[in-house]
DNA sequence: CGCGGAGTTGACCTAAATCAACCACGGTGG
DNA sequence: CCACCGTGGTTGATTTAGGTCAACTCCGCG
């Protein structure tokens, strides 16, 4: 199938961890795939929105290329970034009633659209889908406690070397061969301050102080890790 | 049944909002309930250790009695309380090979230990169990990102705030007959600071303002809401 | 070539952390 | 029965990390 070119062979697509990838013979290629065929692929243009916060939750999507954000915003105009979603990733499925946050595109995106109550209709009697889609919310709660404690504990300086860390995982090298210490961040300065809680100015100072260390290189969008393990022990990521 | 004279009777105890309780006639009292009987009741003691970060994660729990915190430490010290689990409240269902937090009894508290295999195998056989289970996760995702919006955007008296209001709401007064708005915290300030990314001295005087204000009464550990409109705003806690 | 928006850098300010008393109880023991 | 701690809570003084405001740079684009 296509679609997998978009992702990273050697990456799981809906992060379950190794331990628990003790998965039956024909685990499906992604997450929502077992719903297929009949699926709508959607396209959506830079800051396009693919669904609003409070609006009915009727859809979940899939990410096949390009990069989503999910946004919650404060009546005064606060706003914060839940995650980055990229290709694989799945999206909205826990959804009940009402989308608790809004998402959007932060790169022109492609994505797979589903029905919410397809996915609970399938989950109803599919023990092995019912399983996986149980395994991603359970990814989803300890990946949340993570970003917790980003935000309750660590300093600018650490969550920005934590950010760089997630997305030096995450991010696909767009340059065929190039290598996985160097990536383009799809999104603005901005967007990376409301997703780790800080301004733009904090981003920008916090980059600017590991490049003059030497542990990056950054250009605009274009990051280079040069020295991973400090880049690792500034971001206080230990692997307890 | 005898446990259900813990929780309040008018709250869903997995916190599923009544918009996903569509659920079949026969719901079991609590998640775990299914499991039983020949489940073990244990019993803590006052910030003795339930289960430690990094360890086996073998068994989870539902609170029958008492208050629960889970901890994550940095290594340096740094604390940060993921959540305060009460009666009917289940903990560690969704570990998988470790636990990536440790929790602790708060008050001397009454539990009852399952095997997290054991809730696995129940879940691939019952697609009524997997599906409560599914939405317990969602649930949780779900309040995870309400927490973060707290910790990455909102000041201090605000965190506050919304801290009240959500023990407001899960605190059981203990006094038959007491009204909603008076309830005891079992957890001490350095507990709340943890959990909300603040300092001690911080809630104490958070707390102080809120009282100058008339908002709340407050003593030691009793707190009366006395303005519940003043306090929702103070949280800026809107239901969009 | 000039415009505009994102990114960067600097100067300053403020919310919350830190450091330091001090208070108010709830035991404990004389 | 009451003096004595000790622990958690509160309050005040000071410091600081990060926010705010403002200038300026660097492209990309018409």
């Amino acid at each position: 199938m296509m679609l997998t070119a978009h992702r990273a062979p050697d990456r799981n697509a809906y992060r379950i961890p190794a331990a628990v990838l003790a998965a039956p013979a024909a685990t499906p290629d992604t997450l929502l795939e077992p719903l297929g065929p009949g699926v709508q692929t959607v396209r959506f243009d830079r800051d396009e929105e693919v669904f609003f916060q409070g609006g009915q939750a009727v859809d979940c999507f899939e990410v096949v290329a390009g990069c989503v954000r999910t946004v919650r915003l404060l009546e005064d105009g606060r706003r914060y970034i839940g995650e980055f979603l990229f290709p694989g990733d799945v999206l909205g499925c826990e959804m009940a009633g009402q989308y608790e946050f809004g998402a959007e595109a932060v790169t022109p995106t492609t994505l797979r659209r589903y029905r919410i109550s397809a996915v609970e209709e399938r989950a109803a009697r599919d023990l092995g889908f019912a399983q996986r889609l149980r395994r991603h919310s359970a990814c989803q709660v300890r990946q949340a406690w993570g970003r917790m404690i980003l935000l309750g504990r660590k300093t600018a300086a650490e969550r920005i070397a934590s950010f760089l860390l997630e997305m030096r995982d995450r991010i696909v090298p767009s340059a065929r061969g190039a290598f996985r210490e160097a990536f383009e961040l799809p999104m603005s300065r901005g967007d990376i301050a409301d997703y780790l809680g800080l301004t733009t100015e904090t981003v920008c100072r916090g980059l600017a102080e590991l490049r003059q260390r030497g542990v990056i290189a950054v250009n605009r969008a274009h990051v280079t890790v040069l020295d991973a393990a400090g880049l690792t022990h500034a971001g206080s990521d230990q692997v307890h």
